[in-house]
DNA sequence: ATGGAACAAATATCA
DNA sequence: TTTGTTCCAT
């Protein structure tokens, strides 16, 4: 038995991993905290498997939540076997229901050959249906219409489990009702599937044709799911039906960070896990191997915040370690400027940039670092934020390429038809939808009908006509079977797209845009070599939207979300806008619920750490261009333990009956200069006290409010509740004003 | 009817 | 900063 000492799958485990990993056959659900070798469980149980097990990797399956996770266990478990993984699934939910979909796409509405639409798309087509639909779209916004719809599809919900509303259901039940259902229609008349829609037509898949569910379910012998806490209702219901046969399935997760609540995910997923898979074997793992004590105290004394919770032991070796540390800075410059110097010191220690990670709350917040990394001349790379998928240029290329393959597809059409300019405009675009739907014709064929009936003005049927041989150019090549690479190089020729580029590359943005489009036609090139075809190249976009900057050996810093960082680590991790209405971000305080998850989030990005962890904040950030807002700390600062990050803040205190804060004078130590003007200059002066309080910022008519620009004002109407309400404003100096009420730097005034 | 220009508004998190 | 909307000259 001592052969484990020298077994690379088995010797690098502690006795409950090693437990996991040889665990025989039924339900094992693995509940451990942050760092406790969850993942590294999956992946050597995935080995062992294989390897000792004769599993054959063709029945394994094993389903992350992120591409970013998808890549690392793939990584890990090549790291472990050398190759003979081949056969086996390893991808996220999304990407499997895909293959899914595709395998037998003759057996859904859609046919074989539809597209999936990504967030861009979907928006664009919910501002279609709403305009359709003549929403008053300040009252019935089609971006949480949409929001709705998702929601519904996260929680197994299709439009045909609703019930049409009755006479008496709430007007924006009606709305809400008739907004889905022209959505639905929309969508399958462009025969896509939006996110949603992959998993949950997946599981109509399983659920109506039973035989198919069971083929899966046996050819997977093992299912292996990460973060399991995090997977919604029609996840849940997938992984039951992929395990139904061998009943081997094998979750890992950890409640305390579940942080995509706001996408679906059901906590009760993990926490019934038990009772959904009869005889479980429960696994716990306590010991942290990734971070310091100093790190992992103040990271639970954070969580420890969240009522309710499901205690967990975690301890870590590693006792001591280099004390958490705050800093407040006065702007968003001065703490880039802080985490900058910060990362020089710790260069001159010796780590290196890969092992530095900055996280935000938001991608917004990334901007004023990047700049002070450029200063000076640091190597980073942003993950997230605008995604190489997701810009302009990119997106004209792929929408052209996809009329090639689905010419009925109208968000496609809508996007490049007049891109570059060609004189084909709205008026003209909206006759031909209308037409097409009128009569119930391919946007093609209708187009194709409306120049030869000459119902359009003559210089709107020259531009249609052109815009059609074009096109249809393109389809030709890439029936005659012209590489994918060449074709999409036609495509931008042809289109002008790249020619309107070229014209404007004086521009430092149209250049860099310029040279997107030749790293597009790269990635075609790759693609196509590994044998991938026009559809699976715009599969590929949709679901993985970012390309990987092809730099081996690339040593740089890391700047992302937490969400992105969740499961990774990092020996340095600076955690930046640790502010009130950054982070518990003011669009999600508005319940204790969200709150909490906002907690989780804290909990996630300080874990991600396992020397040293900085938390930093800024007492006045600018939104977009306006103003600096003074923020107030965020009140996780204020639930870290004393001992590790002192309470220096002389700007706020928490003022715990109001559950918000107070804003003294403000005292600016004599070491720093420039005026602080904007700084609620009002509150030393009149006696009041400023209320700035997230959790309950509901607006009523008649309230006294202060805007940094407009200053002072009264609440004239309220729409809506929480931080999302619209709130209209009579400035004394006269002007009227409407806000978000969560966004609108407001603060209410309160008369002591 | 189109398209440029000037102006206003609005930002989460991911697949 | 970017994206969307409105207005006006072609
Ligand atoms: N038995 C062990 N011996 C040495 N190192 C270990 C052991 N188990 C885990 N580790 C290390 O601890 C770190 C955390 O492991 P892993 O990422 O698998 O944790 P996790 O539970 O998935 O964390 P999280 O929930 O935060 O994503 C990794 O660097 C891993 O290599």
């Amino acid at each position: 038995m001592n052969e484990t000492e020298n077994d690379p799958i088995l010797a690098a485990l502690n006795p409950p991993q090693r437990e996991a990993v040889t665990f025989g056959d039924g339900p094992l659900l693995i509940l451990a905290g942050a760092g406790s070798g969850k993942t590294r469980v999956l992946a050597h149980r995935i080995a062992y498997l294989v390897e000792r097990r004769n599993v054959p990797p063709s029945s394994i399956i094993s389903l992350t939540f992120t591409n970013k996770a998808a890549g690392e266990m793939k990584e890990r478990v090549a790291g472990l076997l050398g190759g003979s993984l081949h056969g086996a699934w390893l991808g996220t939910f999304h990407s499997i229901a895909l293959r899914i979909l595709r395998t037998h796409g003759e057996l859904t509405k859609w046919g074989a050959s539809f597209s999936v639409y990504d967030s861009d798309d979907q928006k664009r087509l919910a501002k279609d249906v709403a305009a359709s639909l003549s929403l008053d779209t300040k009252k019935y916004k089609p971006a949480s219409l949409l929001a709705g719809v998702s929601r519904a599809k996260d929680d197994g919900r299709g439009f045909s489990d609703f019930e049409v509303p009755g006479v008496s259901a709430s007007p924006h039940a009606k709305v809400f009702y008739s907004f889905y259902k022209l959505y639905t229609l929309r969508l399958q008349n462009a025969r896509a599937l939006d996110f949603g829609d992959l998993l949950l037509e997946t599981l109509r898949l399983f659920e109506e044709r039973p035989e198919i569910a069971r083929r899966y379910a046996e050819k997977f012998r093992h299912v292996l799911i990460d973060e399991y806490q995090d997977t919604n209702r029609v996840q849940y219901l997938l992984a039951g039906h992929l395990s139904s046969v061998w009943g081997n399935i094998c979750a890992v997760g950890d409640d305390d960070q579940s942080i995509y609540g706001w996408r679906g995910a059901d906590l009760r997923n993990i926490l019934d896990f038990e009772k959904d898979f009869p005889g479980t074997k429960i696994i716990k793992l306590e010991q942290n191997y990734r971070s310091t004590a100093a790190i992992l105290e103040a990271a639970a004394s954070v969580i420890s915040h969240n009522v309710g919770r499901h205690k967990k032991t975690l301890w870590t070796s590693r006792k001591g370690g280099v004390p958490v540390v705050c800093h407040t800075a006065s702007t968003e410059e001065e703490e880039a400027q802080w985490i900058v110097e910060k990362i020089i010191s710790l260069l001159k220690e010796g780590q290196k940039l890969k092992d530095i990670a900055i996280l935000y709350r938001t991608h917004a917040l990334s901007r004023p670092v990047e700049e002070a990394l450029m200063d000076r001349e640091l190597r980073y790379v942003v993950y997230g934020g605008l995604r190489f998928y997701e810009r302009r240029e990119i997106k004209d290329a792929m929408a052209c390429l996809r009329l090639v393959a689905q010419p009925y597809d109208p968000v496609a059409l809508k996007r490049v038809i007049n891109e570059p300019p060609r004189g084909i405009g709205d008026k003209t675009v909206a006759a031909i939808f209308s037409e097409s739907e009128a009569r119930e014709l391919d946007l093609f064929a209708t187009m194709r009908l409306m120049v030869e009936e000459g119902v359009l003005p003559p210089r709107a049927s020259r531009a249609v006509a052109g815009f059609i041989e074009l096109v249809e150019g393109w389809r030709i090549a890439h029936a005659e079977g012209e590489r994918l690479g060449d074709l999409l190089s036609r495509i931008l020729r042809e289109s002008g797209l790249r020619g309107a580029l070229e014209r404007a590359k004086e521009d430092e943005k149209e250049a860099e845009r310029l040279e997107n489009l030749e790293e597009l036609l790269n990635a075609a090139d790759v693609h196509a070599a590994e044998g991938g075809t026009v559809l699976s190249f715009l599969d590929r976009a949709a679901l993985i939207s970012d390309q990987e900057s092809g730099k081996p050996g690339w040593d740089g810093m890391t700047l992302m979300t937490i969400h992105s960082a969740k499961g990774l680590e990092f020996p340095c991790v600076f955690i930046a806008g640790m502010e009130e209405e950054v982070f518990p971000h003011a669009l999600s305080s508005s319940s204790k619920e969200e709150v909490e998850e906002e907690r989780r989030l804290c909990y996630v990005a300080m874990t991600r750490a396992k020397d040293r962890l900085f938390l930093t904040r800024a007492r006045v950030r600018r939104v977009f261009g306006a103003e600096g807002l003074f923020r107030p700390p965020s009140r996780f600062l204020f639930e870290l333990p004393e001992k590790i990050c002192p309470r220096d803040y002389p700007t706020a205190r928490p003022c715990p009956e109001k559950r918000g804060f107070t804003v003294p004078p403000r005292i600016p130590p004599k070491s720093e200069a420039a005026p602080q003007k904007e700084y609620a200059p009002e509150a030393k002066t009149n006696g009041r006290s400023l209320s700035v309080d997230p959790e309950n910022c509901d607006y009523k008519k008649g309230m006294k409010v202060r805007h940094p620009k407009y200053g002072d004002g009264v609440v004239t109407a309220t729409d809506g509740r929480g931080p999302t309400a619209r709130v209209s404003v009579d400035f004394r100096r006269g002007e009227k004003k409407k806000f978000v009420a969560g966004l609108s730097g407001l603060e209410i005034l309160i008369d002591d």
